[in-house]
RNA sequence: CGCGGGGUGGAGCAGUCCGGUAGCUCGCUGGGCUCAUAACCCAGAGGUCACAGGUUCAAAUCCUGUCCCCGCAACCA
């Protein structure tokens, strides 16, 4: 019985020089992932790395050493990203495990087996450049037909491939995202798909004769398995697919596959035909995402826009890193993102915002009450704020649901306004002058801390270090780690007599 | 006529499907407060909603046309 929230990320090449764009989804995933774990769900976030193909086997070849060492001395750098962001993957997959190598024959098999003649030996041709050893789409060559990279003639050539029968499926895709909408997101990503699928689909070819470094394909070993059986293949090789079906029960299908709008068509079309051809469950959702651009360019390797994410979060910190790039731009749209933009947002929502509102609190708190949570009836003075907690919660929670990311954030920080507010309003310091106003001073510092104590616990899966570290400061005696919601969300649980502590900044101002 | 997205106060965006006082964040100006990270709260200035026609009592929103920007076009997150 599937019991368990399972999303992926994609998996990434290891030739790559990790950049903003690739750590965008990455940090996405992991958002979403804290969340359900937040809501006491069995989650496995899942990501990886794309290990085979020709690049690959080439760029080992230049370098002098085997492609299986060529790739274990690429990965690390990416899970030294992940590490820096706080990326807390349950799993992490690598194509070229053992386990991977099985799922895709077991896969293959399973299709090849079906009856229906699902994969089937064809012709492939195309323009090759003989050097490349490399296939062209003809809009990628230079003028007079050239190879880009050595500028001499492409040949055109022959060669026997395995294909998929994708155009078998077209019907079948159609009828799934005609009854289910949300199973491909952003709505303008899925009037993309409904236009691949209404403007008919062409079978593809699943493996090539031309290098070795893959996975064969099982009933005919000098065929390599071509990209899309094995790099989609990951999200169920982790989840037990041909090894663990018990496992397997317990986390398909998938409820997200969180990608870049750049892979929408293997995601949405190729990869639940491929399924549907083995007579495994597609998806529940598949997510694309926007592209980030820099001054309005697309980034990527061949403009040299690409940024390293240490360059920022050197900057920013990496709670700051995520929190800016969920916010900012509208998840599912492409942004443009810039330094200047991030220091921008740092100093308003976090620095200014709840910084600064976990100050004011925890001063107050320190010079009125000797850094002790007063005793006090939890909603006597509290106002308006534990609706609006109770308000926001909710609507956090149904945000996130539908992975509105930057909408959940937005709606979060309302939080963050109407506790400033409250404090203007209430005027603790006026009260302080007092001692006849003591008690009711006591149950407006005890809301102030109350509210801080609900946006450590609901800033958690956006911001882990800085939200721990809130929690840490308002000295509750339960771990951060053990609250679930939506119970942990509910007002007045933080108890008189917790000894708090001021400490550091939350979030430094940064200069521009 | 390949497909798609977009052009809204100084900047970045929402609103457009289901016409009816043009909204948010940042910035700017004035005021308030003094607990706080020169932070916080209130008020205000600033827009012919790309352009031209049309429909309508009424259009950023619907229709037609034009201009401009940006993606995608099978392996680039």
């Amino acid at each position: 019985m599937k019991d368990t929230f399972y999303i992926t990320s994609p998996i990434y090449y290891p030739n790559d020089v990790p950049h903003v764009g690739h750590a965008y989804d990455a940090v996405a995933v992991d958002f979403v992932a804290r969340f359900h774990r937040l809501r006491g769900e069995r989650v496995l976030h899942l990501t990886g790395t794309d290990e085979h193909g020709l690049k690959l086997q080439r760029a080992a070849e230049a370098a002098g050493v085997p492609p299986a060492r060529w790739v274990d001395e690429m990965e690390p750098r990416w899970r030294d990203v992940w590490a820096r962001l706080d990326i807390a993957y349950d799993d992490y997959i690598r194509t070229t495990e053992p386990r991977h190598r099985a799922a895709v024959a077991a896969l293959l098999d399973a299709v090849h087996d079906n009856g229906r003649e699902d994969i089937y030996l064809g012709i492939y041709e195309g323009l090759y450049c003989v050097s490349c050893e490399l296939y062209y789409a003809e809009d990628d060559l230079l003028e007079g037909g050239l190879c880009p990279i050595h500028e001499r003639p492409v040949e055109h050539m022959k060669e026997e491939n395995y294909f998929f029968r994708l155009s078998a499926y077209r019907d079948r895709l159609l009828e799934r995202y005609e009854a289910d909408p949300l199973a491909v997101q952003p709505d303008v990503r899925r009037n993309e798909v409904m236009a691949i699928l209404r403007g008919g689909l062409q079978d593809f070819s699943i493996s090539r004769t031309s290098f070795d470094w893959g996975i064969p394909i099982p009933w005919d070993p000098a065929h390599i398995t071509y990209v899309w059986f094995d790099a989609l293949t990951n999200y169920i090789t982790a989840a037990g697919y041909g090894s663990d079906p018990e496992a397997f029960a317990r986390v398909w299908p998938a409820d997200v596959h969180m990608i870049g709008k750049d892979i929408l068509r293997q995601h949405a079309v190729y990869w639940p035909a491929m399924l549907m051809a083995a007579g495994i469950e597609p998806p529940r959702q598949v997510w694309a995402h926007g592209f980030l651009t820099v001054g309005g360019k697309k980034m990527g390797k061949s403009n040299a826009t690409g940024i390293h994410p240490f360059d920022l979060i050197d900057r920013v910190g990496a709670d700051s890193y995520r929190y800016y790039f969920m916010r900012e731009i509208p998840f599912g749209q492409d942004g443009s993102f810039s330094l200047e933009s991030m220091i921008e947002r740092h100093n308003a929502d976090l620095a200014n915002g709840l910084g600064n509102l976990a100050s004011r609190v925890l001063a107050m708190l320190d010079s009125y009450f000797e850094g002790t949570v007063p005793q006090a009836d939890p909603t006597a003075e509290a106002r308006s704020l534990p609706a609006v907690v109770a308000d926001v919660a909710a609507r956090f929670d149904a945000n996130m649901s539908r992975v509105e990311l930057s909408q959940a954030l937005a709606t979060l920080w309302e939080i963050v306004a109407e506790a400033n507010r409250y404090l203007v309003e209430t005027a603790p310091w006026a009260l302080a002058k007092d001692e006849a106003s003591r008690e009711r001073l006591a149950g407006v510092l005890y809301a102030a801390a109350e509210t801080l104590r609900v946006m450590a616990v609901l800033t958690q899966p956006i911001m882990p270090g800085a939200a721990s570290r809130l929690w840490t400061q308002l000295g509750i005696g339960e771990a951060l780690a053990d609250q679930r919601l939506p119970g942990a969300a509910a007002w007045g649980q933080l108890a008189p007599g917790t000894k708090i502590s001021r400490g550091d900044p939350l979030f430094p101002r940064l200069e521009a």
